[in-house]
DNA sequence: TGAAATAGCGCAATCGATTGCAACTATCCG
DNA sequence: CGGATAGTTGCAATCGATTGCGCTATTTCA
């Protein structure tokens, strides 16, 4: 009945005022302050449930000075489709998203200016959050670097470089590389090409991995099968032509996204060779389309929903002050085979949760 | 030089300090409030670039009892991968995220409770943002109008259904269903299967233009054609196979997404039948894949990014207390052929951007 | 029993802006 | 030359919370 009494409680004082206190001992109640009785505090948090009141954000950060605010940045330009349709962006997105509404912060989504990021200095992304996280290193390791020099905010999904200002979250692209490769190895495959560009860390990463099992499986590197492509999928078709018109000799490929996996397959079987009988194609990300292409596509899957809980729970650790160092998220191959058969998952690289000690 | 002078400019009042006038005037000549005479304004504009000083939105934003936050609410869970592993939904977030940025608003994400939207009443989508974007209706048509009876703020990606208390921007599905069905039939099919779940408003508009164009070429319905197909992948394939195995004769496919037509693709050259030869499909969305895949997709193309800048545009005029109608999006179909050669866009359906008048 | 310690709460300043109203200063005109 | 008018600017309240400090009771202990 008295659900909701005459007028709306739409403020501390109005809740005040109800209880008989002052505005002061009402916030101190409503926030556990223990320097209140436990008689008042209960009877304060009750009237507050009684007439649905809650405290308000915003006059609560701008007393507070902060902002409950995250940045997301996307250094890959979210206009052009380069990379953006990647489907990796938006699972990445969510895992993000939803781990910072469970500890109650905003989201702010940004993509990096193409040209420099040091533009976002004097921007909302840097001024009016709390902390950024940035999805990817981009091509701008230097400007990205001095962006971060004295911020103690900022954390980054990518590959650890040296000599950094930021912590790093990262897949082991190492690993993925290495266990790509092996797969293809153990299939019998001895011309295996790279397919990427690997003028990123990260793809660089996966390309040493490359190296690593072929090496270990006492197979030589040729140059001529580190292939280097755009990532728009138009000009990829045109190079991937060349490289067959070239008659490099392959017999299957890495490619450091399934996007990329999946247009390889297709533009290789226009050009009338079989997948994966005459080339044998592994991807990267574990999309969920990688499932069903013809033939199913074998692809190394991070945990991206995971990742993006790592890097909240890694921005928030640096805003409040603490110690925080990097995260490599293991890498899991998914072999599937055109049989039709179900999936099946296969060697995961060593997990490596680094967390450094706290200090009160 | 004196780039940045001793102490920082930080406030408001800092600036009025060094100008030598009050808190007050300061603000109102950075608004430029008429007021305010010329010669003081540009005063304070050149103190306030030099030092570097912009207004803080936070504090602004208490005072003005306003939050410049647009919540966007994507109807779709966001964790089971059902339907959001799509890139269209990061298209659209991207175009919204732009547009939102030009405008100098911030941008909250969420996703829709699985069980009931109108959950969101109490939360920080509602609570703590001035306007709403819902990404699709979902299943809970009753829920959402619900939820937007009294609010002014709200605008919804989606079907203009019947008794709305919201402010719709959608594709013309009709005329997308149309197209992609009217395409086949030129093609000669008459055996024409419909692939997706029509318990949405979108959706059976797709279904709407499918049977007009069917009406129109003469073709009777066959309501073994339409085929309710889960939103899950996985289950989409065994749906595909039982279709194939129980001999329902079709020689083409309207899917109402590219994620499923391209899992139908695969599906149905698995069970040993040729695309486009045997079955000819045609998707929904433009997906970038869509190019790429083999033969390339034929498909119903809507201008993502358009739409979501006309969705903070409504939304924005919203708040601003002015009338705003719906908005229906013109799609176009986009024909690719298996030659490898370019492809080729034809045909789009009237578009019709209402934009009521401005009162001021 | 009296002084000191403690518990519980209120006063009032503060965060950084906006804005109605009052006040002040030229300028203008009869 | 005096008052009216218009053009500028300042005063101070306000948005909704947090928090240092001080003030009363009440309890504790010698």
């Amino acid at each position: 009945m008295s659900q909701n009494p005459h007028k709306k409680v739409a403020s501390l004082q109005d809740l005040a005022d109800l209880a008989g206190v002052s505005r002061a001992t009402a916030s101190r109640a409503l926030n556990d302050n223990p320097v209140i009785s436990a008689r008042t505090r209960k009877k304060l948090k009750g009237l507050a449930e009684k007439h649905g009141y809650s405290i308000n954000r915003r006059a609560r950060d701008f007393r507070l000075r902060r902002t409950s605010v995250i940045s997301v940045v996307f250094m890959l330009d979210i206009k052009s489709k380069q990379h953006m349709s990647d489907p990796f962006f938006l699972d990445m997105l969510g895992g993000i998203a939803d781990s910072l509404a469970e500890r109650d912060y905003d989201l702010l989504l940004a993509h990096a200016p193409i040209t420099n990021v040091l533009e976002l200095r004097d921007s909302r992304v840097m001024q009016q959050s709390d902390g950024v996280i940035f999805i990817g290193q981009g091509e701008q390791l230097q400007q990205l670097n001095e962006l971060a020099k004295g911020e103690n905010r900022i954390v980054v999904w990518g590959f650890p470089v040296p000599d950094r200002n930021y912590v790093v979250v990262g897949g082991d692209n190492v690993g993925g590389g290495y266990e790509a490769t092996r797969h293809l190895l153990e299939l019998g495959r001895r011309r295996i090409a790279f397919f990427g560009k690997t003028n990123n860390p990260e793809n660089a990463a996966r390309f040493e991995g490359y190296l690593k099992a072929l090496h270990e499986y006492g197979v030589g590197a040729d140059p001529d099968l580190k292939v280097d492509m755009p990532f728009e999928m138009d000009r990829a078709r045109e190079v991937i032509i060349d490289v067959v018109e070239s008659k490099v000799n392959l017999d299957a490929v890495v490619c450091v996204s399934d996007v990329m996996a999946l247009a390889s397959i297709s533009t290789f079987q226009e050009l009338g060779m079989r997948v994966p009988e005459d080339v044998s194609i592994v991807g990267y990300d574990d999309i969920s389309l990688a499932a069903y292409s013809s033939p199913p596509l074998t692809t190394v899957r991070q945990n991206i929903r995971r990742a993006g809980g790592v890097l909240v729970d890694s921005v928030l650790r640096l805003i409040n002050g603490e110690q925080v160092s990097d995260t490599i998220l293991a890498s899991e191959l998914v072999v599937r085979k055109s049989s039709g058969a179900g999936q099946v998952s296969a060697t995961a690289s060593a997990p490596n949760r680094g967390v450094a000690a706290r200090e009160g």
